[in-house]
DNA sequence: TAGATTTGACCTGG
DNA sequence: CCAGGTCAAATCTA
């Protein structure tokens, strides 16, 4: 029942998201947006039947019965989230390449993103992020991304060798090195090998702590959309983000009324809000789908769990912290601290489940008495 | 030889 | 202006 909940609610979400996206390819956006417009409509049907499929496992008797199972969820549920990865990736270029009027996104700061089957013309494999950014745009290049981030501290066993401590299942390039101010330690830039071969833009920056050069300070940056990360196993070596806060309210775009400009910069808004908490949504029911395996050993009782647990190195001497960096000044508003609740400080104890299933169902903004129709999701 | 790393230069936000 | 982040040519390595 509560796993049903959890699991319609985001379908519901991105239902709307279709209806309005679907409103405003009426609503005479020109051609490029239809075009990106037509391919986050592609991966959000990608998605959405994902999620049904989700569904009916969900609904399926022997629910929670097999690992195989649990193996199928975290599949589906890994693949729902690189879906909206995409759609939002797809949405956030399209403002960035000029055209906010149509964009679903509202202007946002983070870097340009490299659109998969979109362009003909072969980029060089190296470089390719500066040929999306032509010197006449140079000025919309942002490097502080708003990428949320988040922090793990790892530590080494003196004398062990840092490579495979600091492994954490995924291949990283590194593309830079700097002296940091006050720092005794040079900080390293990586990020994903697979960036140009499949758009993955997880990067990460690992520096060694100057009180104690055993800890390694990894920061992380966008999740993995990539395949790899040991095939069956990507969404529990994937250091993913906590879930984030449900501020949405689903009531305020029920009945969209496209009469003007006005009301459809409110229908991009309103679906920006829609994808972004759709993409937090799924990380919380993640975390729901894997109650049955929380470790309750896990530092800081990061709610993600499964993404937290089988790092390569386990022993107990090697254990991580997850910090979720509270910096307002580098983190904007979508980052994962500011807004959390402090009922996310018990989530993952395992000790009420019910309490946290209607933390998360409610926190979607759905009333209780929310009329659903189930006709609509099948 | 292709891919990864190094490192000085360059760019940008605060 | 400066510190942090990124680029890209040179270099290394398997």
């Amino acid at each position: 029942m509560v796993n049903q909940q959890l699991c319609l609610s985001p379908v519901f979400v991105l239902f709307q998201t279709f209806e309005l996206i679907s409103q405003m390819d009426n609503y005479g956006a020109d051609n490029n947006s239809h075009e990106i417009n037509r391919l986050v409509g592609h991966e959000l049907t990608q998605g959405r039947d994902l999620v049904q499929q989700l569904q009916l496992h969900l609904n399926a008797p022997n629910y929670n019965s097999s690992s195989s199972s649990e193996n199928t969820r975290e599949f589906l549920l890994h693949n729902i989230q690189s879906k909206f990865d995409r759609a939002l990736s797809l949405l956030q270029c399209n403002t960035i390449n000029g055209d906010n009027s149509n964009s679903l996104l509202p202007p946002s700061n983070s870097p340009a993103i490299p659109i998969i089957g979109m362009s003909d013309s072969p980029r060089s494999s190296e470089d390719s992020d500066r040929d999306l950014e032509p010197k006449e745009h140079h000025a919309t290049r942002k490097r502080k991304s708003s990428t949320p981030r988040w922090i793990k501290q790892v530590h080494i066993q003196p004398g062990a060798p840092i490579e495979g401590t600091l492994d954490d299942g995924y291949s990283w390039r590194k593309y830079g090195q700097k002296d940091i101010l006050g720092a005794k330690h040079p900080r390293g830039y990586y990020r994903c090998t697979l960036r140009h071969v499949q758009g993955c833009l997880a990067m990460k920056q690992v520096q060694r702590s100057d009180e104690d050069p055993n800890i390694f300070e990894v920061t992380y940056r966008g999740r993995h959309t990539c395949n790899q990360g040991g095939g069956a196993s990507v969404s529990n070596v994937n250091p993913a983000p906590p879930p984030l806060p449900l501020p949405l309210v689903i009531h305020q775009i029920q009945e969209p009324n496209i009469g003007n400009h006005e009301q459809y910069q409110q229908l991009n808004q309103n679906s920006n809000e829609i994808l972004l908490n759709f993409q937090k949504s799924l990380s919380i029911s993640k975390d729901d789908f894997n109650f049955k395996n929380t470790h309750h050993d896990q530092p800081n009782n990061v709610p993600y769990i499964p993404s937290f647990n089988n790092y390569p190195s386990s022993s107990s001497n090697d254990h991580q912290d997850y910090n979720f960096l509270n910096n307002s000044s580098t983190i904007p508003n979508n980052n994962f601290v500011e807004s959390f609740p402090p009922s996310f400080n018990n989530m993952s104890t395992g000790t009420s489940q019910q309490n946290e299933a209607d933390y998360q169902f409610n926190s979607m903004g759905f009333e209780s008495n929310f009329p659903y129709d189930y006709q609509r999701f099948s």
